[in-house]
DNA sequence: CCTGACTCGC
DNA sequence: ATGCGAGTCAGGG
């Protein structure tokens, strides 16, 4: 039809737009169908063939006005006129997309007007401030690519999924009543006010951690209240089955389109460090850590003849803070292959590498982890459950044994300090105008935002090429297999069982082979018919 | 519809 | 008072 048709000559020529995605969206579904209809045709039958492949957009003012200034909250048209032109106008269809009510011919036409006066301004502002390379290698180019992820979505065994919701909701019964019992009357668990009255007036516990409004109830202390009474650990059973059951059960569920997947948004220009999010919904926080929310992964499965491949960088961050620090002891690390955890423990503990503990190992993991978020004494002690002296000398010892990473984090500060700003490896910057804030507290938080952006922005930079160079790796070797999921350091490709060994090498080739670090970049690949029971494939 | 408390992920 | 996100629920406007 003429749609077909429009969609077809829209496909072939580089556009120029705001926010371009959700438009990549709809040419990629057009393909998508129009390459199955194509084969069925000429009787090649089963998958589709390769689609054409969409060219890169030449140019998105959303995204250029992201990498300008990555912590507004928002970036519409409205404003972006108001200061790259000086206009001043209402809201139109690119700000209010969902408001079938303003997108009128006026006011689209005024919006495709501004966008086009607007590029000039906003691109210029981009090669002024040598956010070329990250508009044109990374941004631009990964939009086409997460269109298709979109679009290919991830499927979802919804009987599996109810089957969990009901074993979660019969313990969570149990549960409930067993607390109404030691509480002695029935009340509303999930409210953290009746909850407070209850432990705390009620039953007489000690308060340990207030709220702004209140009584704090979280898991830090209902964990401490543990050793009191009973009901502590009931209530922490009991929250955490209802946040299976609403957030993951339930919310997923209502999620499931009609080809029985999710569909997720990846939202290109919210976090402040580069990192990409996903909401409608978030996928990004399935839970792994503990048994039962883990098993909640067994409902994300690969479609029938499929299997789901997953590749994840091994300790990207603190590889880029080797690479950035330069420092001896953590290249070396990583240079032979260590286990990293275990060669820091090694190091603070003063033993040889094959002597360390499970217990050293486990707090030189804290202290490793902590590094990149610019961690405190006072928050190691928290981690960890130590007294603050002790955390401060495992950090003391850690910056002995590691003097670049020490040096290279205050040089961070002493720069950012300097130019009110960090920039990651491909020149992402992140203003952080509070670094010279004169109120402690104030200033070392953007001291901690300082040290922190340019480890996970980094990490956020070469995980984006890396997704560029794989959804081409897949088109240009003709496979089927497509990336479906994205979370931060991992890669969820859906295969057909043949292409597995290839999809396999083509991912840990084309993630390792992202960008060129002082230390290797190194992908762990595992493959399963669904997202909780994974083999390894690191032969 | 918004905010705060809470909890999930990396 | 260790970084970055999103969603749910309760509770109030």
């Amino acid at each position: 039809r003429d749609e077909a048709a429009l969609l077809a000559a829209l496909a072939r020529r580089p556009m120029a737009g705001f926010d371009l995605k959700p438009l990549y969206r709809v040419l990629a579904a057009a393909g998508q169908s129009q390459a199955s209809t194509r084969d069925a045709r000429e009787e090649k039958g089963g998958r589709p063939g390769p689609p054409e492949p969409l060219p890169v957009p030449a140019g998105d003012v959303k995204l250029a006005a992201y990498l300008l200034d990555p912590v507004r909250n928002r970036y519409h048209l409205v404003d972006l006129a108001r200061q790259f032109l000086g206009v001043e106008v209402e809201e139109g269809p690119a700000d209010r997309p969902a408001d079938p009510a303003c997108r009128t011919p006026a006011l689209l036409g005024r919006d495709a007007a501004l966008c086009a006066r607007l590029r000039p301004a906003i691109e210029a502002e981009i090669a002024a401030r040598g956010l070329e390379r990250v508009y044109r290698e990374i941004e631009l180019p990964l939009v086409p690519v997460l269109a298709a992820m979109e679009v290919a979505g991830i499927a979802v065994d919804r009987e599996q999924l109810e089957r969990l919701g009901r074993q979660f909701a019969a313990r969570s019964e149990e549960l409930a009543q067993r607390i109404y019992e030691l509480a002695g009357e029935t009340f509303n668990i999930n409210s953290t006010q009746q909850l407070g009255q209850v432990l705390f007036e009620r039953l007489k516990l000690p308060v340990v951690k207030k709220t702004k409004t209140g009584y704090s109830t979280d898991a830090e202390v209902l964990e401490a209240l543990a050793a009191e009474h009973p009901i502590a650990e009931l209530v922490l059973e009991y929250r955490s089955l209802a946040k299976l059951r609403g957030t993951y059960v339930e919310g997923l569920a209502e999620h499931i389109g009609p080809d029985g997947r999710i569909h997720t948004t990846f939202q290109q220009t919210v976090a402040a460090t580069g990192r990409l999010s996903s909401t409608q919904p978030n996928l990004q926080n399935i839970p792994i850590r503990d048994e039962p929310g883990r098993s909640l992964r067994r409902a994300f499965v690969a479609a029938p003849g499929h299997r789901l491949v997953a590749a994840d960088y091994s300790q990207i961050e603190l590889r880029v803070l080797a690479h950035y620090s330069g420092d001896r002891a953590l290249h070396e690390a990583f240079a032979h292959g260590q286990d990293v955890h275990a060669r820091t423990a090694s190091e603070i503990f003063g033993v040889p590498l094959e002597q360390v503990t499970p217990e050293q190992r486990r707090v030189a993991k804290a202290v490793n982890f902590g590094l990149a978020y610019g961690q405190t004494d006072f928050g190691l002690a928290r981690a960890l459950r130590i007294g603050r002296a002790e955390a401060k000398r495992f950090m003391e010892r850690y910056f002995e044994r590691y003097p670049g990473v020490k040096r290279y984090m205050e040089e961070t500060i002493r720069r950012a300090r300097q130019t009110g700003e960090v920039t990651t490896l491909f020149g992402r910057r992140r203003p952080i105008p509070e670094i010279r804030h004169r109120v402690p507290h104030i200033r070392q938080n953007a001291e901690r935002v300082a040290i922190n952006t340019p480890i996970q922005g980094s990490a956020a930079d070469i995980m984006k090429l890396a997704m560029i160079r794989v959804h081409g790796a897949l088109l240009r070797e003709g496979l089927s297999a497509r990336i479906v999921l994205q979370v931060h350091d991992e890669l969820i490709v859906e295969a057909p069982e043949d292409e597995v060994p290839r999809v396999a090498a083509l991912l840990r080739r084309e993630m390792e082979g992202a960008y060129r670090l002082d230390v290797p970049l190194v992908v762990e690949v595992k493959a399963g018919v669904n997202w909780y029971e994974m083999e390894e494939m690191n032969g």
